[in-house]
DNA sequence: ATTATTTTGTTGCGAATAAGAACAAAATAG
DNA sequence: CTATTTTGTTCTTATTCGCAACAAAATAAT
């Protein structure tokens, strides 16, 4: 087998400098190699293990140039070669498989009370994982973090980070802007204080952003492929939300404050939000308001919720009935947003879910009348794990994402 | 000058073929040129003339390949050289510019009531123009179209054809689904009529959306580069939008129902709207309810209506506090849109703008208390005109669009 | 006036890449 | 035991970009 080096560099990253306004992604000979490496390494993900010849097939790609791809992925540690088995007659297939152990990945999931830890292969299967009590200061939360890093990592070498966040962050910078109850955190660099205090390049991004991610890749990897959709989280106090077209985050022109459907006015004659205005979708909608729907005034406390919920699932009457009441609301919102967007799945995560065949055909009511065809189902896991995996997700996209080329 | 072939064909249009699932757009060494060529051809469209050696400067690309691409594109007839006058030392450049009688093309506004042809060359221009009561029959329409074509040519061979349909329409097969007051339009598909009629390539889409596209053209053009924005026009009877994100419409899963703002529901006790629903936000701010705030109960008339519009424009009181009532409900439905998108911009069209300056302070007011940077202005000209642009855009866009490559 | 400098554009070569043809390898089918 | 089929490799050709050297055409300096 000829050694030939990994092959790259190339300018794909777009050339800047100097003078006035530089424009855009220019190609050269290599990002040629980058695009095709690109969805090549990407159908081995989805479809391994898998030989060089059904990788031509279904890209049309030439076998010949398939190998020297191949090669390439090889020589930077992504992908293993393993003898398949005599299949049908003609030459044994060597079969392509990701490496496992090619990459190492940290993903956090900051959530207002704990943060949770784990290290991830290429394949983004969890391999360890630790958390601990979200502290109030920044900085603290960083050296946590590392200490982490280190319980985790034995001896692996992490290359890439990636944290989720309960609150504004903009994505490209890493500057965190607001998180509820933590206000110390406003104003941090989190992505770049990752990346000094772990020598890793580090991302970071809003938790419902993330669960959006994870939710794509949990379907790729079950072959149900959607392109654009959007994630929706039932929290507590409010409704977090993300949104992903043609395979991306949308994250508005600021980087960071789209998808802000709780805030969607619903009933200009509602109750007052915190955001100063009034009738906020998510104050009919969040688990707060659930629990009024079926407690008037009562205080609202977790444990009660959850037995509210269970009772609900249950089939008790007054459950039922105030589920009910909570369901058309989310049916509201969720209709606006099918009319907005018309996505091809809206997904659903938090406590809500766990009352979702109660819920369900209350929710689908506001779609029955229209020409819309969006389908709502819950989260594929729930709303805290999906977080931890988008995290995950965003460090692989550094390996696995698409080059950009044009302008 | 050496004699080279026009450059291209390749692939980049993808594989396709008999087996299973083909994957995506592929690249090959032509894809790089096709790229480049496209970065260049849409620098000379929005800064000519401009010189080789500028171009290379703005995009990094050598200049002996910036003349490469550029020799390519005279080819082509989408480029002519004109000698400059010299400026400062040196070698005196020749400049570029887009060959304005390269490429002609046909873009039709189909309105309820009546349609516009019109003839452009490459640089959008309007060069004729022609127009008729809209038939019921949509086979009348084609023949009308295809009448009004011979009239407007003079010679001049038309390359691609592109239309506006004031209703629903699955963009990439051309299937109109439903047009309001034209039943007979529903299920007949408008592109490849046009394109039989005309023996020439035709595209349609929605009216929003190419009023979207026509005010990225012209905000280009004055080098106000936004890439994310909503286009709304506040309609009679209806609201109509088109979103843009990233430089590209975005349509929905079913390419056909995104952005369908107008029914949003804004008031769940408000009036049954003719979708069923109620409270929908067109209720409230189209121009019968514009109206209706100003004389409740008297009929709609749109010679009346635009006298009120007048009389608010010159300070009316009566006038104006209607409009207050109806720029309270734009300002409802508008921040809804900011808090779902984030979009840099919100252009709004329709009759109302011809107050705006009188709306403009109420609606901006939804957005005083937030953290949202969302600028929303009047489009550039009247809807209509914004409509026909679209469509010159859209045929264009054959032209300038911008390679896809990756997966 | 003459020469140096600067800017623009062209020519020619080398490197990266994919397409395609020919070939080698390794299995089954007959 | 040979023919066939499938997989993967090798080698050649074409396209494209980057880069250096050069030619052309203006101004600036002397």
């Amino acid at each position: 087998m000829a050694s030939k080096k990994v092959s790259g560099k190339g300018n794909s990253s777009g050339l800047r400098a100097n003078a006035a306004v530089r424009i855009s992604h220019t190609a050269t000979p290599s990002s040629v190699r980058d695009a095709n490496r690109s969805i090549i390494l990407n159908l081995i993900r989805l479809h391994q293990p898998i030989s060089r010849a059904a990788l031509s097939e279904r890209t049309g790609i030439y076998r010949s140039n398939v190998s020297g791809i191949v090669e390439d992925l090889v020589a930077r540690d992504l992908v293993v070669e393993k003898r398949g088995k005599p299949e049908g007659r003609g030459r044994v297939p060597i079969f392509l498989s990701l490496k496992a152990d090619g990459f190492w990945v940290l993903g956090i999931n900051m959530r207002a009370q704990r943060t949770t830890v784990a290290l991830a292969g290429l394949t983004g299967e969890l391999c360890a994982q630790t958390d601990f009590d979200t502290p109030s200061e920044p900085g603290v939360l960083i050296s946590e973090v590392a200490a982490a890093a280190r319980r985790l990592n034995g001896g692996r070498e992490i290359q890439q980070v990636a944290m989720s966040l309960p609150g504004l962050v903009h994505s490209d910078s890493g500057l965190v802007r607001w998180i509820p109850k933590l206000p110390a955190y406003s104003g941090f660099n989190m992505a770049s204080e990752l990346q000094k205090a772990l020598g890793v390049p580090a991302a970071v991004d809003n938790d419902c952003n993330l669960g959006a991610l994870a939710e794509m890749w949990l379907s790729e990897a079950e072959n149900d492929h959607i392109r654009d959709f959007v994630f929706l989280e039932i929290g507590e106090v409010g409704v977090g939300a993300g949104i992903l077209l043609n395979r991306e985050l949308y994250r508005g022109h600021d980087c960071t404050l789209a998808a802000e459907f709780g805030h969607m006015i619903v009933d200009p004659n509602g109750p007052q939000c915190a955001c100063g205005r009034h009738g906020c979708w998510e104050l009919f909608v969040c688990d707060h308001a659930a629990w009024n729907n079926y407690a008037p005034g009562s205080h609202f406390n977790p444990a009660r919720y959850e037995r509210y919920l269970k009772a609900a699932a249950a089939g008790d009457l007054d459950a039922r009935r105030a589920a009910q009441r909570t369901a058309r609301y989310l049916s509201l919102g969720i209709s606006n947003i099918a009319f907005a967007l018309n996505p091809a799945v809206i997904v659903v995560a938090g406590k809500v879910t766990s009352i979702w065949d109660a819920v369900r055909t209350t929710v689908e009511e506001a779609f029955a009348s229209t020409k819309l065809k969006v389908y709502v189902r819950p989260a594929k896991l729930e709303a805290g794990e999906m977080f931890l995996r988008g995290a995950i997700h965003l460090a692989l996209s550094k390996v696995f994402a698409r080059p950009k080329l044009g302008w």
